[in-house]
RNA sequence: GUGGCCAUGGUGUAAUGGUAACACAGCAGGUUGUGGUCCUGUUAUCACGGGUUCAAUUCCCGUUGGCCACCCCA
């Protein structure tokens, strides 16, 4: 017992005897839209990144990382100019050497200028990629809503035909079913540019007939990004698309034909799925088959629907990023929405239980411990430990706070005698057995 | 980017123009040999800055942050 140890202990409470009493530091929290993640929230995190690797290792995908990092122009071109992403999300620096770089604000652009970068038309295609990581877009935030938020994503480049499509739907919608979640898909095809400058103009003369609706935000859309307009929750907006033409109705033969087959697998998959003819998504790279996945979510108003991930096809991305011309289809799903949604389904994760607890009293009995421990540790039990404290107490309470179905004492008499009390924790009952068969017994009393 | 609500210990809350109460959690202890109950102690210059006032945690303004809606999206 060393008077070390007590001063030691209270080093953290005791303030600084010559600083004032005042604190003159404040404290600092966290940037905006910036949270950290907990340890008693990773159990939770830990089982969606398991499922997602899971699924998608079964599928045959292979992890990739890319750099949070990228030059500006990687986005811009990729995800789109005037999309919302890139004009006032993006969380864009210049270098001292004057390179303009981003925080990505999505990770298909990346990955797909890695595909390209490091030659990977040369692998047998099509090349399946899975990733997970942070985000970050300077957003407002808001329910469900960082400004670094993660993403788990899926990407199958140099494969057009239609089943990658459905399959990509398919994973995502496993995911979260198998988390426990009832998601649906809500799925569309926006078809080719020449389809969509077709449509727009369709759509425009549309809207214009009803222009003295629209909000000013709204006619700004007109000129840039009509389709937009179609996402709109306002309820003007909702009644004129019911009569707005619908862009399934402008497809060619070739996307109407890659759509058809796209349902149709997704037939065989049962996955539920709507068809939603307005659905459109914020990035431009997207062509052809575009999906939402979506869970039914409470708030206050009543409920709403929550997107917890999306995708589609990007066939034209790799030759605006200049590779050549490669087709494309992934998806990526929110985890942070995933999470939230799992905790307001009271969907938990299965509690890791420590399977005992080595508790020592005295130096000599501390030393053992330590010893103990690692042997247990090597066996591939898992073991708890306060060898810090003291009191055989305080060590008492740890264990059966870490619900430890056992436990194992070692003080000063054992360390003599060579051996060990051990402590079955839910009956109270405990044995003295041989510290040199510790392992062998904890095995006959877990396998039992 | 626009608008609304909010800000008290680690967490959740309470009260009050005269410096704060309760619960839970944490730590220590109830004579370093034993946990889940009990008891004791301990843990807040009331987000930050300024103003009004004899006096502000309490009123006002600003800042920062949070929540929510719009926008948009994951």
């Amino acid at each position: 017992m060393s008077p070390m140890r007590k001063d030691t202990r209270k080093a953290p409470v005791k303030k600084d005897a010559d600083a004032s009493p005042k604190r003159t530091v404040h404290p600092i929290s966290p940037v905006r839209g910036m949270r950290d993640i907990l340890p008693s929230e990773q159990p939770l995190w830990n089982m969606v990144r398991a499922k997602c690797i899971e699924i998608a290792s079964a599928y045959g995908f292979e992890r990739i990382d890319t750099p949070m990092v990228e030059e500006t122009g990687l986005f811009v071109r990729g995800v789109g100019k005037y999309t919302d992403i890139v004009e006032k999300e993006m969380y864009s620096f210049e270098t001292e050497g004057g390179s303009k770089l981003s925080l990505r604000p999505e990770g298909t652009a990346s990955v797909m200028r890695s595909y390209i970068s490091n030659g990977m038309v040369s692998l047998p295609q099509p090349v399946k990629l899975w990733y997970m990581g942070p985000m970050f877009r300077h957003d407002r935030p808001q329910h469900g809503r960082y400004r670094q938020f993660y993403q788990f994503g899926c990407e199958v480049i140099g494969e057009e035909d239609a089943v990658t499509d459905a399959q990509l739907a398919l994973i995502s919608y496993l995911i979260l079913k198998e988390l426990g979640l009832k998601p649906t898909i809500r799925i569309n095809s926006i078809g080719t540019t020449e389809t969509r400058t077709n449509y727009k103009n369709a759509l425009v003369s549309y809207l214009r007939g009803h222009r003295s609706k629209l909000s000013e935000e709204d006619k700004k859309r007109l000129l840039r990004s009509p389709m937009r307009i179609l996402d709109s929750k306002d309820p003007a907006i909702v009644e004129i698309k019911a009569e707005a033409p619908q862009i399934v109705d402008w497809l060619d033969e070739r996307s109407k034909s890659h759509f058809m087959r796209v349902l149709e697998y997704l037939d065989e998959t049962n996955v539920p799925y709507q068809l939603d003819p307005y659905l459109v998504r914020g990035l431009d790279y997207y062509a052809d088959t575009v999906f939402e996945a979506y869970v039914e979510h409470e708030d206050e108003q009543g409920h709403a629907q929550l997107a917890l991930g999306g995708g589609g096809r990007y066939d034209g991305l790799s030759e605006v990023l200049g590779g050549r011309e490669t087709p494309g289809t992934g998806f990526s799903l929110g985890l942070d929405r995933i999470v939230a949604q799992l905790r307001e389904s009271d969907i938990k994760p299965e509690k890791k239980q420590v399977d005992i607890f080595v508790a020592q009293l005295g130096e000599q009995g501390r030393k053992k411990a330590l010893a103990v421990f690692e042997e247990l540790r090597k066996a591939g039990i898992v073991s708890g430990e306060a060898f810090a404290k003291d009191s055989i107490r305080a060590q008492m309470e740890v264990a059966n706070r870490q619900e430890a179905k056992f436990a194992i004492v070692i003080g000063q008499k054992e360390v003599l005698d060579g051996t060990a009390i051990i402590r079955d924790m839910e009956s109270g009952t405990q044995e003295i057995i041989d510290v040199q068969k510790v392992i062998q017994e904890v095995h006959k009393k877990l396998g039992k």
